[in-house]
DNA sequence: ATAATACATTTGTATATACATACTATTGAA
DNA sequence: TTCAATAGTATGTATATACAAATGTATTAT
């Protein structure tokens, strides 16, 4: 693995190392939990200053991808599934991206149609209006792990022709300047139907976390309803809180 | 309000300083969106280096607490207002009075037991060295929902003779001082197997939402060790997050 | 053998310093 | 008046340095 660090480029030193650690980490000597190289070495081996390392590997702890023990060194969290951090807001290609998860689309598809009475009124629109439904299949390139339905308020001004292999909400920003900001979720299990089974590639009556997602922008306007039904087997979903 | 950093503490000066900016910006002026004092000058009210301030205020913005923005200045989030953090740090009992909905105990047991390795290993201790399991099947008046094992640091001081009935948190802090201040949680699917089946009063084979929780205290330190098996057709678990 | 001690290793804490960059406000010229 | 250049302010990036604290290991004393 080429470790290098451009000290010409734009990119900050630290932004730069932080996107090595986290290719190299990947790797399966250290995912089996071996040490990294101890910190004074690594900031050598990179031609940065440790301060500008830590700040890297900050960034990694914070996330939850690595654990440091003082007198021991720094490690690969070892978890077997993914997981998805609700403390900062964030979107699922945003989630899979900031773990060096490569995410694969196995069916995306778009359609107008007419909303289920609980869509329509938690837009607030009638259901005689058609709506713009998402439908994505994604995953690790081995498989999908997640299958979606999202629904968008017509005020999002999609039109369908939209590129939605970007990431959605910078889309939606940049495009339409709509900004979502709140996310309400409810999660529940559920067992697999033949529908999911057969689209997650799993057995029926296999365990599913379901997520319902409530989308609002700045302003509490809904502008997002999804579904996501989540193969238990390959996703974790984590809360972290604080009291006071 | 006293902005008082103690340099012969043994709490590191940025923890002191953390600890401190989560109560300042607590108040009406810099909620209301007033940015805060800068960098360097508050560094030199706190008494620390601005290295060190920015250890803490990091921590801040990556808990969504903070906004920084260059040039211009650092401020509270707005939505930190409407304060959707402190609400959801709860225990199961207060979370269901919240609800409205009376809690009845089904089982409630305690044992002293050899920890399991990666429970030793989650509260640092050897796994020869016997620890408080406290089991619950807790539900409504009509039947069970949920399954609980919770395991805790010897820290914490409990007998095993105390109180298991009284909400948890408000034991551990009148009778031992524990004050519980984070909770990280791993919410998954997963299947009835016969055991939680016959405890939930349901079929092998139904879906069970799976959560673990790691909760710690003020310092980081690990307390409890808490798996919760919920019947999934009795339970939704709500999140309610905001982009920074 | 066992316990106590010392040592090496590695992360944690803390400071001082310098310059870069983004944004704001002011100044000055067309 | 308007626009562009400039100065000022605040955060962002980066380094060098020093010592503290926790851990694991090797050594020594009992």
């Amino acid at each position: 693995m080429k470790l290098k660090i451009d000290h010409k480029s734009q990119i900050p030193l630290h932004i730069q190392a932080e996107e090595l650690l986290r290719r190299l980490i990947e790797s399966p000597e250290y995912i089996d939990g071996k040490l990294l190289p101890n910190e004074v070495e690594l900031s050598k081996i990179l031609s940065i200053s440790r301060t500008t390392l830590r700040q890297s590997i900050n960034k990694l702890v914070y996330d939850g991808l690595l654990t440091r023990k003082k007198g021991v060194g720094t490690k690969v969290v070892e978890s077997k599934s993914l997981s998805s951090k609700s403390k900062n807001w964030m979107s699922f290609s945003q989630e899979m991206s900031a773990r060096g998860i490569p995410i694969k689309n196995f069916e995306l598809h778009v359609s107008w149609v007419l909303p289920e009475k609980r869509i329509a009124s938690f837009f607030g629109i009638k259901e005689d209006k058609k709506i713009l439904k998402l439908v994505r299949l994604r995953g690790r390139p081995e498989g999908p792990f997640v299958y979606f339905e999202s629904y968008f308020h017509p005020i999002v001004g999609l039109t369908g022709e939209e590129d939605y292999k970007a990431p959605l909400y910078e889309m939606l920003e940049k495009a339409h300047g709509i900004i979502a900001m709140v996310s309400k979720e409810e999660i529940s299990a559920q067992l697999a139907d033949e529908f999911i089974a057969e689209k997650l590639e799993t057995k029926i009556g296999a365990p599913i976390l379901f997520r319902k997602r409530f989308v609002y922008d700045i302003n509490e306007s809904p502008i997002e309803y999804n579904l996501g039904y989540y193969k238990a087997d390959s996703f974790v979903y984590t809360v972290e809180s604080r009291r006071e």
